[in-house]
DNA sequence: TAGCAATTTGACCGTTCGGTCAATCCGGGC
DNA sequence: GCCCGGATTGACCGAACGGTCAAATTGCTA
């Protein structure tokens, strides 16, 4: 019975990255050290260049799962059946739903856009994506300007990123978990309806 | 004639603290090393710890300078006459200039927001302004709930601050400077066109 | 010109960083 | 029992970090 060889040893290469990806998220990439990582991990620092060629190396390995993650969860929603305006409002859903189980990743994602320093990685993975998004949202609003693909892009992304980056100022500002069900439902509703407002004001011709 | 002893004493300060904001907002605070500060300003490092006590100290300085202007760009705009609805549109042409004036402070807050290392600072700098805004906005949209000013504060500010942070991304994606005058010009039109269909559907009784 | 205080400097400190390496551990096939 | 290759470890490296300090410089007043 040839069993597969490693049946811990992946998950050791997991563990790591998993420790990487929550301190990652927390703190940011640079007051984050190896050490830091292995010992969440329960391993040896040394380890952590065994499985992975340098801590850069273990970011981008972080980085991937969650653009990969996301890409999915996008197109799948805005690729099934349904009138353009019904697509857009389920991809609006499918990245709120994202965002709300990987809460961590819209820190992480805006960290790496507004970095210089990290701008191969964006062009690698976030570009495409958002090029894709761009797309996407030009089947609903076809016309360019002032209410045209480019502006509403950068729109409906930060009515939803937004709100999580935020997170964490406006718990102490409210009185309320803004990641709680009731608030997370409340937001859902807000994005919708600012969705149909600007969707029902250019299919009648504006702006 | 008893002249001011420290005519370029204070410059050296000031020198240091230019050259901090740069480099802090260039690249974050954890990238940035005191020699890199001291080498842009022209001077030895061991001044920079003559004239402010250690780095976040450093930091906290060229935070401050921000609030405060951000603080006065916005209430200067809303507080002088007209409808709620003229003040409204008022203070989000003050939100853009400002950033458009400061675009790399739009990084520096969005790294103090999520970063929950940095609290305090929000605390005592932030959220006392965006309560403010919040305030403010409840004046043209006074019931609570998906429409209400909670969600309205998020969703205007993340209409002007994530255009500038997603700007060096958008600069690839893009074949046009973002930060540009007509780029600019665009943005401000559309969040415009955004602010009153909101606020018509607002006074129409929704939702 | 002497003296004093504020300013500026270079040399230095202990610590931590990312990364390397030889040595050890360990489980499966012979 | 032995060996072998992948997994794991502790010890170590040079570099860079934030921060300190005594000495030197500067500019003003007497």
């Amino acid at each position: 019975m040839p069993k597969k060889k490693a049946p811990p040893k992946e998950a050791t290469a997991d563990r790591i990255r998993d420790a990487a990806d929550e301190l990652f998220c927390r703190v940011g990439y640079d007051a984050v050290s190896v050490r830091d990582i292995a010992d969440r991990a329960g391993v040896n620092k040394a380890l952590v260049f065994y499985h992975f060629t340098s801590k850069a190396d273990l970011f981008e390995r972080v980085l991937e799962r969650y653009y990969e993650a996301h890409r999915r969860a996008l197109a799948s929603a805005f690729e099934a059946e349904g009138s353009p305006r019904e697509r857009m409002h389920r991809m609006i859903d499918a990245y709120l739903d994202f965002m709300a189980e990987n809460a961590r990743y819209a820190v992480l994602v805006q960290q790496q856009i507004s970095n210089p320093e990290t701008h191969p990685l964006v062009e690698k993975n976030l570009a495409p994506l958002y090029r894709w998004i761009e797309h996407a949202i030009s089947e609903v609003a076809p016309h360019a300007g002032p209410g045209g693909p480019r502006q509403l892009f950068v729109t409906f992304s930060g009515l939803v990123i937004n709100y999580f980056t935020y997170a964490p100022m406006l718990a102490r500002v409210w009185d309320r978990d803004p990641l709680g069900a009731p608030m997370l439902e409340e937001r859902r509703r807000h994005v919708h309806w600012i969705v149909d407002l600007l969707l029902d004001d250019i299919e009648r011709g504006a702006p």
